[in-house]
RNA sequence: GGAGAGAUGCCUGAGUGGCCGAAAGGAACAGUUUGCUAAACUGUCGUACUGGCAACGGUACCGAGGGUUCGAAUCCCUCUCUCUCCGCCA
């Protein structure tokens, strides 16, 4: 959520900026501006009003003390007039607040000045590549056939049990699962991420926190006896955790770490391109999440990014960094990199990553501040990025290591293996 | 699921109608003292909105939301959460 005096104070660049993420509503612009001014306008109506009426309250009771009943019922008997002033402007208030609220969370964050004009995904930026593709043989198969040959995964029975996009995994499948949860935790300490478990519901309140709701809701699967919703990324529980937190300033950056199952309904997604690991709704993530200063952010992000690049060159992927356009963009993203590992078989990049600088449009939302000895209390940037989702990883791993004679998993994950080749 | 108790500032904890934005202690920060460390002493020590160049003011907030009252941390109602006991249970 964006801050309204910032907007007030830059207005005309708020636009330009906006316009980058194809949003051009002047007309919303100047609703919430003119409602912010209503605000205060009343704000300061009424409490003018209480004031008089806490010097009045004083003066009863003073009156009372003194055994001057006749003088305090005179002021008693003009206060009730105000009391209903007071009321009523404060209805009004809260009826404006909650219509400035509402338009405000409609305003997506701006962009970086670095992120290209664009509407679709491919007029993202490819920021660099990194690697060969493999030299498989034209009868080279598809995740979802070494899946089946070798028996890792079962998409059938997740059918069975639950439907569509919840697979089974089996055997040396499930090993790989569990590997490279592991590797990717591990990695994630070795650069500082204290590891969390976390809830895998949240509430609404979480759920707005981080942007996902009002708007995103039928993205994620909701329990409606307890009001609860399954998370679609670990960035929610995590990320809520500093919700109406007024952190020190020596304790940034703060830097988390954790795996969650995530949960997706996807819904209308269908087709060739969601074909076995391509996309579910359950899949397994470690997910990076950064709270820090706002002068470090963009530092941090490449940090971040490097982090994720130094995963797949260890798993031996090839993959390429692509800076999203405006119009690829997240709503609350002011700057997003998206990694993406090249899928042998299927021939296409896959979306294995996607690392973002939120900079306050969260922490406005999470009134996540931060406070020094000498600074005065400021909203901190919140980054965070999946490092990494597991199923595309899988898929490219099984499809660009595949031999004659079985999948030669990468070295880095033996040791959480335990075996190098599936056959 | 049943019964009871509670929710106050960074923490502990007092406060049952006006003198309470809130005692006291601890923590933290600054200073004085000190050969060093410790101790002692003094001061500072919530958030948000808002007025003012500033000095300094105003308003709201004692779990959340309503109500009673001239006046509520304090009384009433609803909700949420926490704790204790019982039941059930991985």
């Amino acid at each position: 959520m964006l801050q309204v005096n910032y907007i007030k104070e830059n207005k005309s660049l708020v636009l330009e900026r906006l316009s980058v993420k194809n949003f051009n509503d002047l007309q919303l612009i100047d609703e919430i501006l003119g409602l912010d001014d209503a605000r205060k306008t009343l704000q300061l109506e009424v409490e003018t009003l209480q004031a008089d009426a806490n010097t009045a309250a004083k003066q009863v009771g003073e009156l009372m003390k003194a055994g001057k009943r006749d003088e305090a019922e005179i002021i008693k008997s003009t206060t009730v007039a105000v009391k209903e002033n007071i009321k009523n402007l404060l209805a009004q208030i809260s009826f404006t607040e909650q219509d400035l609220q509402q338009k405000l969370v409609l305003l997506p964050n701006l962009p970086h000045t670095s992120v290209p004009k664009g509407k679709t995904p491919e007029e993202n930026e490819v920021v660099l590549s990194f690697g060969d593709a493999p030299n498989l043989p034209e009868n080279a198969l598809p995740h979802w056939e070494l899946a089946a040959k070798y028996n890792l995964i079962d998409f059938e029975l997740g059918v069975k049990i639950t439907g569509a996009g919840f697979p089974v995994y089996k055997g040396k499948g499930a090993k790989l699962q569990r590997a490279l949860i592991n590797f990717f935790l591990a990695e994630a300490e070795k650069s500082g991420y204290d590891e969390l478990m976390l809830p895998l519901l949240v509430n609404e309140a979480s759920g707005f926190g981080t942007g996902q709701l009002p708007d995103k809701e039928g993205q994620m699967y909701f329990c409606g006896v307890d009001n609860l919703y399954l998370i679609p990324t670990a960035e929610v529980p995590i990320t809520n955790l500093y919700r109406d937190v007024i952190v020190k300033e020596e304790d940034l950056p703060i830097k988390n770490c954790g795996y969650t199952p995530c949960f997706r309904r996807e819904a209308g997604s269908y087709g060739a391109h969601v074909r076995g690991l391509n996309r579910l709704h359950q899949f397994d993530k470690v997910e990076i999440v950064q709270v820090v200063k706002p002068e470090k952010s963009y530092e941090i992000l490449e940090e971040m990014s490097i982090h994720v690049q130094n995963l797949l060159q260890k798993l031996d992927l090839q993959y390429r960094v692509l800076r999203l356009c405006g119009g690829d963009m997240s709503f609350a993203s002011a700057l997003t990199y998206d990694m993406e590992v090249w899928s042998a078989a299927q021939k296409r990049w896959l979306e294995v990553s996607s690392v973002s600088n939120f900079e306050t449009f969260q922490s406005n939302r999470l009134k996540l501040r931060y406070k020094g000895n000498e600074t005065k209390t400021q909203l901190a940037h919140t980054l965070n990025g999946s490092a990494l989702a597991l199923p595309r990883i899988v898929a490219a791993i099984l499809e660009n290591f595949q031999t004659e004679n079985g999948i030669i998993v990468p070295e880095c994950l033996v040791p959480y293996t335990g075996f190098r080749l599936i056959d």
